[in-house]
DNA sequence: GTGAAAGCGCTAACAC
DNA sequence: GTGTTAGCGCTTTCAC
């Protein structure tokens, strides 16, 4: 048997004595607008069946200059909130019978530069990217060429593509305001990397926040910022081993959370008795926490959604849509990580 | 500008007046082999170079009849045990420059099939799956076929292929072994569904560790099986309303545990004081639970990372290793969820 | 040392 | 109604 090898059109078109552009028609659905016989439809139609016809993409892709694939970078796919946003990619890619080919960057650019690149020399039609870093040249290269570009959850002011964010000022000034609705004035931030949109709008609702309240800024509660592992945990713990601590934390990542949570206990502390959290990014165990966690919800599934659809857009009209970005609303949930003080 | 368009070896060719097939030995590496001289393959390197050259590598694939893709098939990408396989298994794609193509079959034997076909039409150069349902049909076309194939997590006896799978037998016998050790005799085991290999076998290690310590089995202590939402939840309260509900559970799954640890709060009960608790699959946060959780913790980049080594070798020696099936060990992370009776 | 030619599987323009 | 032809971008055999 030809046990390595896939049926062609030419193979069938051989077997039932006709061309392989006959064949080609048919299986397209070409078969009445180029009115082809009844007959030789259903035989064509026949032997595809009975080989195991699938059609080839590559073949296909090299011709029609089109491979219907995007590419996707994430910066972490074990990271639930990407594998969530890729989720949701894949299931509005599969709708319109798109693949996606993932790659991860793990935070990092030159990682990123290379995902790029590999994608690129695969011609993906399209392109979704979570960015890491500051090389905009990188992309802007890419966005000036023909390939449709949409970031999804950070993005770049000076980049002319479409995105999708969250509204992270928002969500962070709503914590903010939280915490001093409940009476809290000494309220800190452990940040994440701070050369990203999404720190930057986090650490500016932090600000807001505290100006429209009118709560004096204590710029030593700002701390956090390095990439590493335990950015958390140090953040936490020089704001632990203060003379007198803040008495609340607004983390910015899920990940900061977890450290915050680890330092606290390694303290013999309590949450929130001894000091309130709050902390983006909700998961499947906020609410079994030791002390069930109130969080700024984001929405990584509609993320996925809205920036599939931004890139199709652009795959089939061919004209880059103009700076088109979406910004998706934050959702405060509340539960049981902030006390209420005096 | 060409705006749209990417260099080819032809557009470099002409370039620099020589013959395509020049270009390609040089790019290729083959400027020494094939004699080519300094100068060309100098004025070459540059032109591409100046071209922003990125090899096609749909022309290529075409060619050569090989993609470097491999495709991945999983039943849910959003669950951090899966996104942790493909997050291994894109790090080692990569050194290999082999890219992934993503398809999530969502638990859902028929989207799993479309994916394969889909996968299969893109000549991937084989195929990772965590197979779903009992379409043992469909996987062992494939793997009659000529598409290398490795199952991960789950396998079937029926199939002929290479398969990484956790030594789930010995998980759940440890685990129910550590129960009785802690003076339990009265276990309940919440099911996933039934016709896994994964289940069977997780189940076979609660029968066997029952036989080994000369427990008897309840057989209505082994409920759940079926694969909705709520099948951890509806375990769960069959156990919890009994007149005497056992005084530990096995859940067989993170998503599972999640729905015990749900239900137990809602009668007002408390893990480990009322009803003790082990769940498979660790996380990142079972030790920041109200009660910090004991797992049997898998290894899922292990696994992701010997599944690709398999697919590799068969990919490049193109004979199919008869039946090579690698268990890996698990381990009893040991919490605070496990209660020590009298 | 390098070029010409063929062909991977497919589609589309043009023929008749 | 259907065949012929050309070509997408690439590699490789055979020439010289």
């Amino acid at each position: 048997m030809d046990k390595s090898n896939h049926a062609t059109l030419k193979s069938i078109a051989d077997l039932v004595s006709v061309s392989a552009a006959t064949v080609s028609r048919v299986l397209n659905g070409h078969a009445t607008r180029d009115r082809i016989s009844n007959e030789t439809e259903e035989t064509i139609r026949r032997a595809a069946e009975q080989l195991h016809y699938t059609p080839n993409q590559i073949g296909r892709g090299l011709r029609m200059k089109k491979t219907t694939t995007v590419g996707l970078v994430v910066p972490g796919i074990s990271n639930t909130f990407y594998a969530s946003v890729a989720s949701s990619i894949e299931m509005e890619a599969r709708k319109l019978r798109y693949s996606i080919m993932l790659c991860d960057s793990l935070e990092s650019a030159e990682l990123q530069s290379e995902s790029l690149q590999l994608l690129q020399g695969r011609r993906v039609d399209g392109l979704i990217i979570c960015p890491v870093g500051e090389d905009v040249k990188n992309l802007a290269r890419l966005s000036k060429s023909s390939t449709p570009l949409v970031t999804v959850d950070r993005h770049f002011q000076q980049l002319e593509c479409a995105y999708v964010v969250s509204d992270n000022y928002r969500g962070a000034m709503e914590a903010v305001s939280h915490f001093v609705e409940n009476g809290h004035r000494s309220i800190a931030c452990i940040q994440e990397p701070t050369n990203t949109s999404v720190n930057i709008e986090r650490v500016r609702g932090y600000r807001d926040a505290h100006k429209r309240h009118n709560v004096p800024i204590d710029e030593s509660l700002i701390v956090g910022g390095s990439s590493g592992q335990e950015n958390g945990c140090n953040g936490a713990n020089i704001l632990l081993n203060r003379e007198t601590p803040p008495t609340a934390i607004l983390a910015t990542s899920a990940s900061i959370s977890l450290q915050v949570m680890c330092a606290i206990s390694e303290k013999g502390l309590n949450i929130p008795g001894d000091i309130s959290l709050i902390a983006f990014d909700e998961h499947p165990y906020s609410d079994y926490l030791s002390t069930p966690m109130t969080t700024i919800a984001e929405q990584p599934a509609e993320m996925g959604r809205v920036a599939f659809r931004l890139l199709i857009e652009q795959i089939e009209s061919k004209n880059t849509l103009d700076d088109k970005g979406v910004v998706l609303p934050t959702k405060l949930i509340k539960r049981r990580s902030v006390k209420k003080l005096p």
